[in-house]
DNA sequence: ACTTTTTATTGAACATCGTTCAGAATTATA
DNA sequence: TATAATTCTGAACGATGTTCAATAAAAAGT
């Protein structure tokens, strides 16, 4: 019933912050309650309400921690070849949906907010991951086809995590852990393919220097 | 109090079932409570209960209800071109999720059920939509190359599936309903001749029979 | 130093949810 | 007709999201 000074508001966001994250990552989604978080934080629920909007509001701001750690795991090492790079991005997304695996289910669990759209600071991040693949894309595609890098980025962002998706919530049917490996890597490389074909034949680059 | 023979048993699930639709159709999955199908089927809830273990059994019958009708929107014309076809059917599954975009979301939005395991009936409707896109992809493919042909209609399904699911949720940034479209079809495409490509260069089978 | 204002914190309260189950009423069986 | 099996009800339980008057501490004003 009184003001207490444990912590500043700031400390406060962030100490309900990783309380809901723990839960998530020990009980899923379902147990993230607004009571849970208050009594993990020692504090009451009203307080929840003073910090975040509601709970949806909560789990927003929970989405966009993990996409930023999901961010921080695939900044990629620059590498030769467009198509392994492209691969070792998609392996390292598929290590942390397992690593992760509640987590990274909050990302698209969290449709609930029915017709409340997204805020922007939770685009931006998508964005930046959107960034991250467009740049490795650059050598597939000449300076002035800037769209089609874009939509390549998404398509393979999306297939992906289409993959991914489907493979982690069982919907896909008989398909193992290197099943999905399989999927993934398949994907890259015949979609990578195609595109090196569509654009001016299999010999390329390469050729140009000498 | 009393018993009731207004119904029989198997009218009676199917009556609750439609009414579970109904709703979702109108306010979308939230607002699928047991106490609302009841109200609207003119039982009491505990009727719900006598007819379906808890509300996620009802929700996955629902998802199988839509599953079936998407297979029935997506049964192919038997066409040509291989990827003219494809294109189609991926057309024809995005027609769907826009046409109906709140029983889609049902499909993946049921996650919830923590570690409980999806029926086996559930796979077989899965199974049968990875079927459709198999048989189309028989003309890419050996006679000899069955697995990797299943793997190619997985692929082709999440990836499509992904697409469909980052737009309609809101979390691709800046895609518009054109711009599904072309997601998809540089998918498809691109994805088709890089496997064409692979599999014994780009002039085929129409040269053989000569 | 004091008063006043602003801010933080509580927890009881409300409506709603999923789920259970004893009992009442009807149909089926003997 | 008597007994068993079934269907249906709705009150009840615990838990949820959310609100808000009341309280007390901190900050600002004098």
């Amino acid at each position: 019933m009184a003001r207490r000074s444990d912590h500043s508001r700031e400390e406060l966001t962030q100490l309900t912050l990783s309380a809901a994250r723990g839960i998530v990552e020990r009980e899923g989604l379902r147990a993230l309650t607004a009571r849970a978080v208050a009594r993990e934080i020692g504090y009451s629920v009203g307080t929840i309400y003073n910090l975040y909007d509601n709970i949806d509001d909560l789990i927003v701001h929970l989405a966009a921690n993990v996409l930023d750690d999901l961010h921080a795991a695939m900044v990629p090492l620059p590498g030769g070849d467009v198509e392994d790079t492209l691969i070792g991005l998609a392996r390292r997304y598929l290590a942390f949906t397992r690593a992760n695996q509640r987590l990274w289910n909050v990302l698209f669990e969290h449709s609930r907010d029915a017709d409340g759209e997204l805020p922007e600071w939770y685009f931006d991040r998508i964005g930046a991951l959107m960034g991250l693949i467009e740049e490795l894309l650059c050598p597939l595609y000449g300076p002035d086809h800037a769209i089609e890098r874009a939509r390549s980025a998404r398509v393979l962002w999306a297939g992906v995590h289409g993959i991914a998706m489907l493979a982690a919530t069982g919907r896909l049917a008989n398909i193992t852990a290197e099943g999905v490996d399989a999927m993934v890597e398949d994907l890259v490389h015949h979609y990578v393919k195609g595109v090196r074909e569509a654009s001016g034949g299999a010999v390329r680059v390469e050729n140009f220097s000498t």
